[in-house]
RNA sequence: CGGGGAGUGGCGCAGUCCGGUAGCGCAGGGCGUUUGGGACGCCAAGGUCGCAGGUUCGAAUCCUGUCUCCCCGACCA
């Protein structure tokens, strides 16, 4: 590809409603623009980012044995009627009405269509095992679009759903995929892991989730470096304490402490540590009485957990003040579970607790010197907090630590939730009707574009892993317009490189160098070739790595060679 | 939806407090000089100041309403 007959649109500066780095770098580099809030154009560089990615996706799918096929963006209402998802689905829904004023969407995931589909065709065990899977746009009215395609509203997602005859089948196909998935994070050339998950609002049981890890990841991965146990904060277990509770020391006693709301300041006011302190959390009940909620002060929680707990009422809300002022008589900041008679829930680690600080339930007043059992009655113990590094892994095999990812891919066994209300039946062996068990997986394919950057980039712009780079190769002429040897040389090679399958970049814009290489460098393409009339009269052309430090002149004859094996490693050809 | 911020040429911004008819850098066009790390000079072009009302002799600037976008929280690929 010549860059005069391509279409390139580079940024120095990165427009202002860009906050996160793969964010502002897609902008700059021109890979995509802002239509609206969440959606964008795919512009010609970054529409060739996305179909490598798709193209990994699609072979490494082939090659676990899933079947390709295309279904609609519009839905009509009736079929999520059926699922009872068109009440429970939620303004993320984009409900569309035709001429006739009939109820549509546009699909934020397929699961109904089809199990439309498989209803229609799959009428007997015989026809079982199956595994369909599209690549496709979808969306989802996000409450807050946010971080460019990271979370857009309009995304391209593959999504794939399996059938079987028994759950054994289904695990043996989940395992495929987990290790299909692997394959294709690999090939994309990503540091990801696998973590078990949540299973969310899609329901079902076994599930797990495969992060990009960036820093800058919005999901908290916890995971234990000395086994292979990792798994989303969210779900993760925070275990029992193993030491016992040391027996009191200290008496209670009410202490003065204005001003003081939050641990931190209760930390520095009585000169205790977090851990020694409880922290007091209220929220709704599932009968409507105000349910207190106890954690270790350095502890966070954990709503998910929480929300699980048949005491409290989902989604988990915190009390209004009103509610507190009048259970409590006292406010946020102040509260605790001395005096209190209503529900009481402490997180395990509170457990091992003794002669801790905690709120008196009087305004700028705290206990020192609580006890469990002494100052107040047992309370329920749960797991209602985040796992913190350090804590011990729920396998039993090691310490936990904390790390950041982008969550990329998610898999579950959806056993027979949607096959159920969609009546997927089959006839058994012995003539009998069966439902289907189901899984589903998906991959968002727009998504990983963004980790890939967020895990790649340096000052200068992206930097491509080999196998979804918009071009393998740059080369840069230097006096492409005034040289016949070097535009002879450029060109040459250009169409050598090409000829080899090599998608090669010739920039034979009227450019100066420096625009040339910030260019180059800004689009994040992994190799460069500098052609210039100082090195021709070497026969050396000059190559650099995009993350090598120096550049370095080869000969001329060589360097097919070189970039063939360097690219060739990477070949995405299954 | 709650909280915060912003809409001025393609991009980044100043001007708004204190009303007087819009400016800077980059990009883009022409000409010339340049050509191994985002060149320089000259010339020309480009703006309903988000939109709608209002106040005023006069509004980017003040008032009211409205739309859009971004950031922080609950959802998700």
């Amino acid at each position: 590809m010549r860059a005069t007959q391509f279409f390139i649109s580079t940024l120095k500066e990165a427009p202002s409603e860009a906050e996160v780095t793969s964010h502002k770098l897609m902008l700059r580099a021109g890979l995509i623009k802002r239509l609206t809030s969440g959606v964008y154009t795919w512009m010609p560089l970054g529409l060739r980012v996305l179909r490598k990615v798709e193209t990994i996706i699609r072979e490494e799918m082939n090659r676990g044995g899933a079947i390709e096929l295309l279904m609609p963006a519009v839905q009509p209402a009736e079929l999520w009627q059926e699922s009872t998802r068109w009440e429970q689905y939620g303004p993320e829904l984009l409900r569309i009405k035709d001429r006739h004023q009939r109820d549509f969407c546009f699909g934020p995931t397929h699961e109904e269509v089809i199990s439309d589909v498989v209803r229609r065709e799959i009428k007997s065990y015989r026809q079982l095992p199956l595994n369909f899977y599209q690549i496709q746009t979808k969306f989802r009215d996000e409450i807050r679009p946010r971080f460019g395609v990271m979370r857009g509203r309009e995304f391209v997602m593959k999504d794939a759903y399996s059938f079987h005859v028994d759950h054994e089948d289904l695990q043996r196909e989940y395992r495929n995929m987990y290790d299909t998935y692997t394959r294709i994070f690999t090939r994309l050339g990503l540091k990801f892991r696998a973590v078990a998950a949540d299973t969310g609002s899609i329901g079902g049981t076994g599930s797990h989730e495969f992060h990009v890890l960036a820093d800058s990841g919005e999901d908290a991965i916890a995971y234990c470096p000395q086994s292979d146990y990792a798994a989303n904060v969210e779900l993760a277990e925070a275990m029992k304490p193993t030491t016992p509770r040391p027996a009191p020391t200290q008496p209670l006693k009410k202490v003065g402490t204005p001003g003081v709301k939050t641990i931190a300041e209760l930390c520095a006011f009585l000169k205790v540590t977090a851990a020694h302190t409880v922290k007091a959390v209220v929220v709704d009940g599932a009968n409507g009485d105000p349910v207190l909620l106890l954690l270790r002060g350095d502890h966070e929680l954990n709503m998910i957990k929480a929300g699980k707990l048949a005491q409290v009422r989902q989604p988990v809300t915190f009390s209004s003040v009103e509610t507190i002022r009048a259970a409590f008589n006292a406010e946020p900041g102040s509260l605790g579970p001395v005096g209190f008679s209503g529900t009481v829930i402490a997180d395990r680690a509170v457990t091992a607790m003794a002669d801790f600080v905690v709120g008196a339930n009087e305004n700028d007043h705290h206990c020192t010197g609580v006890n469990i059992g002494r100052d107040f009655a047992e309370p329920i113990f749960a797991d209602i907090r985040n796992v913190v590094p350090g804590d011990a892994s729920p396998d039993g095999k090691g310490i936990l630590d904390i790390c950041r990812g982008i969550e990329v891919g998610h898999i579950f066994q959806l056993r027979t939730k949607y096959s159920a209300a969609l009546n997927l039946g089959f006839l058994d062996e012995s003539g009998k009707t069966q439902i289907m068990e189901m899984g589903c997986y998906g991959i968002g394919v727009t998504r990983i574009v963004a980790a890939a950057i967020e895990q790649n980039y340096d000052e200068r712009g992206i930097i491509f892993p080999q196998a979804i780079t918009a071009f393998d190769v740059a080369i840069v002429p230097i006096g492409y317009g005034k040289n016949a040897q070097v535009k002879e040389t450029a060109d040459r090679l250009h169409d050598e490189l090409a000829a080899e399958g090599i998608d090669v970049l010739l920039d034979n814009r009227d450019e100066r160098p420096g625009a040339m290489f910030a260019d180059m460098e800004l689009i994040g393409i992994p190799h460069r070739l500098v052609i210039g009339e100082r090195g021709l009269k070497e026969g050396q052309i000059e190559y650099k790595g995009r993350r090598d430090a120096q550049a370095r002149n080869i000969p001329l004859t060589e360097v097919k060679i070189l970039i063939k094996s360097m690219i060739c490693e990477h070949s995405s050809t299954a």
